[in-house]
DNA sequence: CATGAATGAGAGTTCATTCAT
DNA sequence: GATGAATGAACTCTCATTCAT
């Protein structure tokens, strides 16, 4: 029995090797720029082997789309500690920021990727994803119903909440800020993000 | 002269005919799928004639980054005229909401595309988009000296009202709102728009 | 040696299940589309066991090409009780027709596919294929030698006799009959083998 | 206009170079073993620029496939100038065992090839071919008519005659013929055919 | 000005086979 | 006896690009 133990958890080293190259690989290159062979080059296997453990290339990308969503949310666990809602929302913001930069190419992958292969709603990163979304609306749902945000629906308050933090995010991922000055790009975001807050404090 | 004249006239009919041909192909392609073969083929051409009109194929990305912007800017040209600068504001929003889903392709390079190929920062892609961006910021900053938005600093407000934009439009392009049933998507941003709106305004 | 007699059935056993799987496969396929790990696969084994019981996968084909002339075989014993021997050529033609389409993989391995692999001459298909042409040779001598068939080398008309019925049989599992419409195509087997019987008949 | 006719009959020289190199190539190689790269090799050009003067692999084959019927016709224009059907119907026959140990190849790809691949029913191949079966059904037609053959439906004749003639030079080729001895191999071919045309003769 | 011809590089993928365990 | 792991070699095909003409 430890046997069969000992090679699953070969396998799924194996697996997580060949995914940590391929996100490594990102890093530097491009998305469509990595190759099966690329990450076979990178861990010093054949490409052959790769197909030993992910059935094609699109699988691999699957795969570090449920891996990035997981990380996510791990990354945003300790949030919903916090006893205040509004202070949690905030949180959420900065963790949600942290994270952008901290893992570019995960939330390139979660949020910016063309996502051909991404169609089949039932993959883990979508229901990972998912999850990550109700956790907003039920801080927004939280806030409102402890009137620290105006009454209005939920759904579209998270909504709007998510897509400014996206925008602001993937705009600065996607290299669109060279309209500011180094100095200012600085603290563009921090500063950006305190008005918002105070958007949403202030109605 | 005259002929000279004629010849350069000649030159950058061809390169709108490249051009004309590299965007209609986005527009059914993807991005990446688009191959100089490809656009050859469309315009009856031979691909080394591509050559001559353009250094490579990142020359003909960075016309078309170039292209998307003037038609950008031409799009928000009228609402210009608008008299009340909130009013102008808010029209503006629209009109990007309007045109991103009108060009996605064409907005999909001006925000979205990996920017590698773009890093000549002199390109007149950027020189447009620099200017599109002092439109958004002299409104606001027009809006706050009328009272009609609190005071803050007009630049850093801007570029929150650009994220929020970008965020909606880009999840919204990039399919990232699978989360939302059908009949929820159909309405979600122009419900979130009039959110926003109304953060805005009440603070 | 009760243990060295099942083990060897046991082997034998296991031949047969690769085997059988091998054909399955011929039934669907194509001919050298069909992998050892398909074939693996099939039966729920590793690649790797395969070659345990098969040196290599020329001798899966070789082993094929056995069994199938041993069904052939087996399909004609019975044609051997018919006392006429003129009638016994006839209904030995018509039992050729049949087992062509009844068993189509088998037929092309025995008298189609291309034979690199099958050349060693003792192997048991080719045994058994000569087994087969005997069977019709002295069918064709007694024919003669009871005057229903005119005087001549048995020999060679025995082969005639094989050319005509494989190249009727050849020509229709090859697909090259698509010069006759359905119709035709539907009969004409039948037909001409009604007239070749008359040649025979007729001298 | 000398250019454009100058580029054109190269251009049917690289095409025409390919498939005698393509062709040369499956006497000694098998069907499926021959690959683009093979032949590339084989005329000392780039895999890619085969692909300049045929779409796919398949184009090759369908090319190669009416080349072979093409010179088969040729090969049989003579036959029809002589006068007595019967010598006419004799002469065809000894004419197609020539060309088929002539030009072996072309035969495997006429009458034996999997023809997964040869589908398209307009191709030349096809049509040259169809000339070639309906050269036979009228020959037999006339011979029926002027007395030498007994009277049945000229197709069906034709297409027993041909079935004969095709069973006897695709087992010869498929190495089918080794029961016999070198000694008896050698003149089987002759032998059998004689009888054959005896059978038709006599009755 | 335009292009036909050519190619090196590389893509994803599959295969028969080997070998240590 | 069985296999999981691995691979070298091969496949078809596409691409951006160059260059002589």
């Amino acid at each position: 029995m430890g046997v069969k133990e000992r090679k699953e958890r070969d396998r799924i080293d194996m697996r997580q090797l060949i995914l940590d190259s391929a996100h490594h690989l990102f890093l530097s290159k491009g998305f469509d720029e990595v190759s099966i062979r690329n990450i076979a080059e990178a861990i010093e296997y054949s490409p052959a082997t790769i197909y030993l453990y992910f059935k094609d290339k699109n699988e691999i990308f699957h795969a570090l789309h449920g891996e990035a969503f997981k990380k996510f949310n791990e990354y945003m666990t300790p949030v919903f500690t916090i006893k205040d809602p509004f202070k949690r929302l905030v949180t959420m913001g900065e963790k949600y920021i942290e994270f952008t930069f901290a893992h570019p190419k995960y939330y390139t992958i979660m949020f910016i990727a063309e996502a051909p292969m991404l169609c089949e709603e039932s993959s883990e990163g979508w229901i990972e994803g998912g999850r990550a979304l109700e956790g907003l609306e039920s801080i927004v749902a939280e806030c409102i119903k402890e009137g620290q945000l105006r009454k209005q629906p939920a759904k579209v308050l998270a909504f709007t909440i998510w897509s400014y933090m996206h925008g602001m995010c993937s705009l600065a991922l996607r290299d669109r800020m060279k309209h500011y000055t180094e100095e200012e790009r600085e603290h563009m975001i921090e500063k950006s993000f305190k008005i918002f807050v105070q958007l949403l404090k202030n109605q």
